[in-house]
DNA sequence: GGCGTAGAAAAACGCATGTTTGAAACTGTC
DNA sequence: GACAGTTTCAAACATGCGTTTTTCTACGCC
């Protein structure tokens, strides 16, 4: 088999020291030296470590908010026609479906979790700002959309409770790798992502419905 | 008022530095140099930059884990005598308000939330050893209340919503401080953390109550 | 066939890092 | 008040980092 060309080289072998070990962890000479490139390569093909940081992100990104923006606009389309309102389960079901579809051509879910939760838990300013600007958008959409399956919910509630959801996801499947490990050791259970998805689906809906917080 | 000691000013400066940018980006001079102590300093009165990071943790977690675990004996004592089980929500309760108490001291519960993300998140492998090894039983007698707690749970289903929650209340403290920016700003409602955990209460106990997934 | 350009390779640059050193300053004790 | 032990300090050390520069190689084009 051919080897692919320097700049997918790079990618494929960054993307996945990043996850493993974080930013500021990684350093250029490791990527480099694991992708059999040359050390100047990045800066030549990418300008510097915080582009290739964001290229990461983009290529996943990119095709990811592509899916989900037509997903979104055919489910819309959809209830349009016979008038219903789009269903939260729906809502969750296409957004859980598009994050399993985009990285399952490399078998790289894993990877892209991790990346997602890099992306808030790590310093790295610009990165935030990048995937804001970017992206943000997409994401404003999908909210809207959750705010008329929730109508019964006040604005700031859902928005916690979004985050809240966002957490147990990033977080889960981010570390899935330890905790299956766990998991299978204290319990025999070996669990595949889908099987990790299924039971996330009734806690993500039961969060979304729980009852408001008492007043106190 | 007089100038706490070197020790205690180091510490006080790395877990709010740690904090806020993670381990690799916080640099011992920065941490020297803003609490006004010599670059020296550290490595005299903890060895390494490793020690210290463990040092910074173990102030936390050994007040916190010698509450937890009194509270935990002093819940099961009083149920023992009227032979009931403990019921969740006290479980749950529990956890809250021992999270909540220690570093109210200090006023610094964002800090320590933070550090608890990092701990997961960033590479630091000594950090997750050390902390498994020092406090990993006490963690264990909790677990071990709440499958009692749930026992119409398969232990396999309670590990992972356990680790979920874990991720909400993480993911949502350590990101906090950005959160309430933009929750402010979206629905100007200023929420502090007590009304953040009270929000996070139904989610936590209707995620554990929720239906088991369906079989397909 | 020579030329121009894009890419790869090796080396060096400048800088920030964690750590170590050795001398100075301080502290308590007899 | 001299001594031993501890703590502070300035300086230096070695190393690893991102980036830049320079040289070399390969390929398309009139």
């Amino acid at each position: 088999m051919a080897q692919p060309d320097t700049v997918t080289r790079i990618l494929d072998t960054a993307e996945v020291l990043f996850a493993e070990r974080g930013f500021a962890e990684t350093s250029l000479r490791t990527i480099t030296g694991k992708a059999k490139v040359n050390l100047a390569a990045v800066n030549y093909h990418f300008g510097s470590k915080k582009s290739l940081i964001q290229a990461v992100f983009a290529r996943y990104l990119d095709p990811f908010t592509e899916r989900f923006h037509r997903a979104l606009d055919e489910l819309e389309a959809r209830h349009a026609r016979d008038g219903s309102e789009i269903p939260l389960e729906e809502l969750l079901e296409t957004m859980a479906r598009t994050v399993l579809e985009v990285p399952a051509e490399r078998d790289s879910l894993k990877v892209f979790m991790r990346l997602l939760g890099l992306a808030y838990t790590q310093a790295q300013g610009h990165l935030r700002g990048y995937i804001q600007s970017q992206y943000g958008e997409d994401f404003s959409h999908f909210t809207e959309l959750v705010r008329r399956a929730t109508p019964e919910l006040p604005d700031a509630e859902r928005f916690w409770r979004l985050h809240f959801i966002l957490g147990s996801v990033i977080f889960t499947l981010s570390g899935l790798d330890a905790l299956r490990d766990i998991a299978e050791h204290d319990y025999d259970e070996r669990v595949s992502v889908s099987e990790l998805v299924q039971k996330l689906r009734p806690v993500v809906v039961a969060a979304m419905q729980a009852p408001m917080p008492d007043q106190r």
